[in-house]
This record gives structure tokens, C-alpha cells and sequence, in this order.
RNA sequence: GUCCCCAUCGUCUAGAGGCCUAGGACACCGCCCUUUCACGGCGAUAACAGGGGUUCGAAUCCCCUUGGGGACGCCA
């Protein structure tokens, strides 16, 4: 049993896409899992759309997903001396030829089988022509077999079998002299010595077309599986219009890799049960043997739900950087976060329970970094002169607590002893305090967030919620200042 | 249009002829917990596309229909 080689082989003309990466990390997986290596290839054949920015976007994402690659990343562009040279010796074997058939010919051809409702394809004009004029523009065809039919051993599809009079001559090298994708391929999967092909299902249909290519290099087929494509809620195919297609648009809409990853591998395949899948569960459990055939709709619901149990689980020292380019994204800075009276630590620890992103996450605890203005109906609903005997006894008591005794516990116990002392229930203590230290009515327990923006802060903003009171409140004013 | 592929709750899926009055998860709804928002707990609604076979027995096998997707580039 010869050792397992998969690969990734993307095209730098677009971003890494969410379906790109399911194919990668399956590959990925299944190198992992059977002590094999994973090849990352670059297939930047089209130089009109290939870019160095999609390049190192595809290779970032790559690396923040955690999906390492044993070798490269190839560049195609740099072998292209390899795949000239095949060309040349297929042309002297008599396995290809050179076309010199015009793109209006092409065209006018392709316009008559659509009116004939004929399945388009290349009719084989220069076939069989004597060599021509060499200074002349042409491309180098592949001589596809006439007869017979190619079979495909496909993993989740099992055996495929297309007519060759279904395939037409495709071309190998452009006019231009630059490589077709279906020919480099081939000769990159055979020289990489490539084992186990992990792609889009809409690879399929030029899967027999790459097996007479193989065969004619002969090199040995390996084994495929072509995935099922990922849908857009509404059942069509995954797009821009269903919101977000590439990875970094996750990352930075405050997912981790840790939920993408778990979503994705759940995405066409399946572990019994299991839902909660961590990366060392995927090696351990993936296979080739439980992928499925139908197409799945990506359902953003469900990775927001895999990110909470991510946020929740996941050792918070983990969280803490991407916490950080979260913070700053909502206009907090990096002194605010060094000189804040907690940790992003405690910060996390806090609001793990009640954020699904990083990105809410940072959202729902900046006023741990400054005070963020009233939201209008919270301050209207809480901040009223019923408020005030409360907030002033408040601010007396906790004026008296040490700085070492300004912990959740004490605070919980003073809050305690003015709802007794005022003979109200805790939540019309709470939350006028809330609204003060927050400016909104949600956050952790009431002494939690206290005990998080450190006493001179919250004793700052406490003063400001009782003057917010006073000039909102004319006839208050006077009964304080009695 | 031609060729190829696919078809279980709204979504992801379990299911390899009897274990299925079809299981789990997300979402949704209800109840409980509760100082807010959450977390959590409990519960409810919800599917084998249709029609023919095969078989003692079919969600599972075969055929047809319907529906969906993909490919048909000097893109990858």
C-alpha cells in the first residue's frame, strides 16, 4: 500500500471560498489521518485573472484555518517548461496534434450545435490534418480516444462511466503557448505522485477527460472523490448574494477556525451523531466511506452556534488575540485594553456565555473600556428618580470598600444590603446600575460588571447616572439637595 | 438542448431490507431557572418527492416520472 498524497490546488483569482475550503480540509484530514502528505499547488495558469493578492489571501487563510501543507506551494507558473515539453512529445507520439481552427470558426460552431441542440464541442477540423504552418497561431489538441468509454472509481459517486464520443479534443497549450487547467493538472497530480483526488463535484464531468490524459502519460489513476457542491440557503449554488463566501469575511465577522472547521467537516459527511467535532476528533474519525452525495446549503445559523460552544469551550488564553482586532474594530484601543482595570481574559470569561462571535463579544463589553453613551430607552426606562436614593446609597458604600475588597462577592453583598435596607428586589437595584456602568440593560450579573470596570470607574459613572438624573428630572434635584 | 450527478424534518444529517409508530443537531415555538441579557434544563411542531416493481417484509434494491444541481471556454 503505497503512502497517501492529497492535495489543495487553487486558483489565485478569487478569494479562498468557503467550498474550496471543505475540499482542502477533507484533503487535508485524510492525509492527516493515514500518515500521509498534503501538497498545496497554485494553479495560476490564467495569468489575465491570477493575482499575488489572492495568492497570499488563499495562503493566509490556509495557515489561520490550520491547515498545514507538507510541500509547496507550487507555483504551475514555474513549470511550465515541464508541460511544454509533454506537449512536444505528445505531438511527436501522435497524441495530440496542432489546431489552427479561429475563434470565429470555434464560435460560429458552438452557435450551430446550440440551434441543432447538440451537445458543444470541438469537431475535430484539424484532426487529422498534416502538420501546418508552425509560425502560423495555433493551439496543441489533445488526441481524445473515438471509441470506448472512461470509468471513474469515484468515492462518494462510486463508478461513473462516460461514452468518449462525449469528449471532445481539448486543448492542451493556448496560443499564447501558455497551459490549459485540465493539462496541468494532469501532469501535476502524476509528477506530485498525487494518490487520492479531494474536489468539487463539479469536477466531475472533466474527470474521464483528465483519465485519458493520465493514460497517455501514463501515469497511474488515482482514486477520486468528488464532493457536493455547498448551497446558498435558497438551494443555489453558494454566492455572494447569500452573504459571505470567503474565509476571511468569517474571520473577521468574529468565527473561529475551530467553528468553520467543525461546520464545514459536517458539511457532507457524518460521524454518526456527533456534532461537536474537534480537529483531533476529525483525524481520528474522518473517512472516505460516510461522505455524502447530495448537495448541503450552508447554514450560517449553525456555525453561530458552533462558534458560541467554541467560545465557550475553548481555553480563553486562546481567544484573547482575535478578541483584540475585535476590540479595536469597535473603536477600542490598544492602550484602552492595557490600561482597562481587568484582563481581556476576565473580559472573556464574563461574556462568554452571552456572545456567539468575537465580534459580538467585543461589541457587548466595550464599555468595560469606556463609557459608551446611554442607550436612549434603557436610560428612560432605569434612570428615573426612583433610582437615586438607591444610586447615592450605593455610591456611600461603595466609596468604603477597599480596592482589594472590590470583588464580585463584597459587591453582591452591598447591592444585597441596600435592597434590604430600601426594601425593593434586586432588580430595580440592578439595573439602574447597569444602565450606569453599561449604558445599556444587558451585561453580566450586576456585580460582575462592576467588579470588571474596577472601582474608580464605576464609582465615576455612577456619579454621572445620578446627575443624568437630576437634570432630566427637575423636581428630583430639589428633594436631593434637601 | 446534450451529457453527468443528486433526492429523509425549514437546514445539516443518522439510516447499508425487518432494531423505524424514522433517531440526533441547528433554527423556530412553549415551559422552568433568573437581578438584565444570556447559559442551562424540560417539552412541542416537523421529513422518507410521486408512481410502479422485487421481497414474507423497503426510507433502504430496480425502473419511470417529477424536481434540483453541475458540466458543455484558448476559466480553473
Amino acid at each position: 500500500m503505497s503512502v497517501v498524497r492529497t492535495r489543495f490546488a487553487p486558483s489565485p483569482t478569487g478569494v479562498l471560498h468557503i467550498g474550496s475550503v471543505r475540499a482542502a480540509l477533507y484533503s487535508w484530514l485524510y492525509a492527516r489521518k493515514m500518515g500521509g502528505s498534503f501538497v498545496l499547488r497554485i494553479e495560476d495558469t490564467d495569468k489575465e485573472r491570477s493575482t499575488q493578492a489572492y495568492t497570499d489571501a488563499i495562503i493566509e487563510g490556509m495557515e489561520w484555518l490550520g491547515l498545514t501543507w507538507d510541500e509547496g506551494p507550487f507555483h504551475q507558473t514555474d513549470r511550465f517548461e515541464r508541460y511544454r515539453a509533454v506537449a512536444q512529445q505528445w505531438l511527436e507520439q501522435g497524441l495530440a496534434y496542432r489546431c489552427y481552427c479561429s475563434k470565429e470558426r470555434l464560435d460560429k460552431l458552438r452557435a450551430e450545435q446550440q440551434a441543432n441542440k447538440i451537445k458543444t464541442r470541438y469537431d475535430g477540423h484539424c484532426r487529422d490534418k498534416a502538420e501546418g504552418d508552425l509560425s502560423k497561431p495555433h493551439v496543441i489538441r489533445f488526441k481524445n480516444p473515438l471509441e470506448g468509454a472512461v470509468e471513474v472509481s469515484d468515492a462518494v459517486h462510486g463508478l461513473v462511466r462516460v461514452q468518449n464520443k462525449e469528449m471532445d479534443d481539448l486543448i492542451l497549450i493556448r496560443t499564447d503557448g501558455f497551459p490549459t487547467y485540465n493539462f496541468t493538472v494532469v501532469i501535476d497530480d502524476a509528477d506530485m505522485k498525487i494518490t487520492h483526488v479531494i474536489r468539487g463535484d463539479d469536477h466531475l464531468t472533466n474527470t474521464p477527460r483528465q483519465i485519458n490524459l493520465l493514460k497517455a502519460l501514463g501515469a497511474p489513476i488515482p482514486q477520486y472523490a468528488h464532493l457536493p457542491l455547498i448551497l446558498g440557503k435558497d438551494g443555489q449554488k453558494l454566492s455572494k448574494r447569500h452573504g459571505a463566501t470567503g474565509v476571511t469575511e468569517y474571520r473577521e465577522a468574529g468565527y473561529l477556525p475551530e467553528a468553520l472547521l467543525n461546520h464545514l467537516v459536517r458539511l457532507g459527511w457524518s460521524h454518526g451523531d456527533q456534532e461537536i467535532f474537534s480537529v483531533q476528533d476529525m483525524i481520528a474519525h474522518f473517512d472516505l466511506d460516510h461522505l455524502s452525495k447530495s448537495p448541503a446549503a450552508f447554514d450560517i445559523d449553525k456555525l453561530t452556534w458552533l462558534n458560541h460552544h467554541y467560545i465557550k469551550t475553548l481555553p480563553l488564553e486562546q481567544l484573547v488575540s482575535p478578541f483584540k482586532t475585535q476590540l479595536q474594530a469597535v473603536g477600542v484601543s490598544e492602550s484602552e485594553v492595557e490600561l482597562a482595570h481587568c484582563s481581556p481574559v476576565a473580559v472573556l470569561s464574563a461574556h462568554r456565555e452571552r456572545a456567539k462571535t468575537l465580534k459580538e463579544m467585543a461589541e457587548c463589553s466595550r464599555y468595560v473600556y469606556h463609557m459608551p453613551a446611554y442607550q436612549q430607552n434603557a436610560a428612560q426606562k432605569h434612570l428615573v428618580k426612583e433610582a437615586l436614593p438607591i444610586l447615592e446609597a450605593l455610591v456611600d458604600q461603595l466609596t468604603a470598600i477597599s480596592a482589594e475588597d472590590w470583588t464580585s462577592a463584597v459587591l453582591h453583598a452591598t447591592i444585597q444590603g441596600i435592597t434590604l435596607a430600601q426594601g425593593v428586589g434586586f432588580g430595580k437595584v440592578a439595573q439602574p446600575i447597569r444602565v450606569a456602568i453599561t449604558g445599556d440593560t444587558a451585561s453580566p450579573s450586576i456585580d460582575q460588571t462592576l467588579a470588571l470596570v474596577g472601582k474608580t470607574e464605576a464609582l465615576k459613572r455612577l456619579q454621572a447616572a445620578i446627575h443624568w438624573i437630576a437634570n432630566h428630572t427637575q423636581t428630583t434635584l430639589k428633594s436631593v439637595e434637601n
